[in-house]
DNA sequence: TGTACATCAGTGAACGCGCGTTCACTGATGTAC
DNA sequence: TGTACATCAGTGAACGCGCGTTCACTGATGTAC
């Protein structure tokens, strides 16, 4: 894997910083990001072809990021009690401390760039693969087929990223995002359980609960 | 409510049909949508003092649009056993006839204009408001509080906006999305039902089961 | 009913500005022999 | 170790273009008396 330096590494972390704003990846112009890098416009010719080639290697930066962030997590979480409390935690934290990659994932994963849009996709599909398999070896659930916990992990993933942005946004709601999110995992494991079972067997069976 | 007719109506829906290809509100130009438009760019003027309040009465307009579309759904529905099938299949109907409409409001949820986020996000929350009490009238599920309806229906709302995008772009998945989308929303209800139980009684009950 | 005036949607020309892009050039670092 | 050349990151000036915005103007419709 090739160190980014120099000119290069200045011109993408002005891109951060500038999305972290108000502004999306695909709008920034190469001006604006010479400018913040204290760079000449025409340097940026001298690392990129094109604003496309730039925004593709801006996602790859993040993408390594990311990676990074999703290894620490494997580390991480033991028991199997406590485990979608911990993640969860984790997950909003990691989310916190990279604030520009956040907002570029949302943004741009409806964004107007097709390219981006399917480079973003197949990333968060390897997120969930990745989350999936350390829930079935780990034998986090038990009783739900692996299809429909790849299924949860894929909506997970995406839920947690869009609400990622509200947890950065409002510190004063974090708690109650962080809770949401738990319940949001539980009930769709839970409910998962109860896949297969029709309506009028899940109202007899409600009666007989504590 | 008054009734939009001439350039200005001409000027919302150029920006309708420049959004539905590639691009957001915000990124319209005022020169492009008068192009579109088959206007002077001056007229502009004669209807809108800013760019940012000509996204707001699109805005506007799309929720007009959408609850229209609200209503509807409430009229029909009747049976509690298919409702959440039949709900799912009109929802994604509607955003399939009102794909402009469906793109922006996924685009700028998350996107750069605080402005608009904010008008969406209350938009959004009434959609839920509204789902939310439709089910507690109806008793279409029982045993759930209240407040984890509101909740539920929040999240679900969220989940099929999203997936809509998706649904409109790609339609050789629009049957997998769909049936994703019942998962969804019976997982969480049926996961709700054993909100309040431990782990430990969740894994005794799942021998019980048929 | 006719006349005078006001309002309104729309036009065409012109402005200054920032944009992406190209050109010719510089100086530092690497490589070959 | 020294010399010659190639590569590379970076610069400054200049280009043409589309942008948002302003100005003075037109013609149609509405309103007052």
């Amino acid at each position: 894997m090739s160190v980014i330096t120099g000119g290069k590494l200045k011109l993408i972390q002005a891109a951060l910083r500038l999305i972290t704003e108000t502004r999306s990846l695909t709008s920034l112009g190469l001006r604006e990001l010479a400018r913040e890098a204290g760079l000449n416009p025409n340097t940026f010719y001298r690392h990129f072809k094109s604003l496309d080639e730039f925004g593709l290697t801006v996602l790859g930066y993040i993408a390594e990021e990311m990676k990074a962030g999703v290894r620490d997590l494997r580390q991480m979480a033991d028991s199997s009690e406590q485990a979608s409390r911990d993640t969860v935690a984790f997950v909003y934290h990691y989310f916190l401390a990279n604030p520009a990659a956040t907002t570029v994932a949302v943004r741009e994963l409806h964004g107007p760039s097709p390219v981006l849009r399917r480079a973003l996709e197949s990333q968060l599909e390897a997120s969930a693969q990745e989350m999936a398999e350390d829930i079935i070896e780990r034998q986090l659930v038990s009783d739900v087929p692996p299809e429909t916990i790849h299924e949860i992990s894929r909506m997970t993933i995406r839920y947690i990223l869009f609400r990622a942005m509200d947890y950065i946004e409002k510190p004063a709601q974090r708690e109650t995002i962080q809770a949401e999110t738990e319940r949001f995992i539980n009930r769709q494991f839970r409910g998962a359980i109860l896949d297969g079972l029709s309506e009028s067997s899940i109202q007899s069976l409600r009666h007989r609960l504590p």
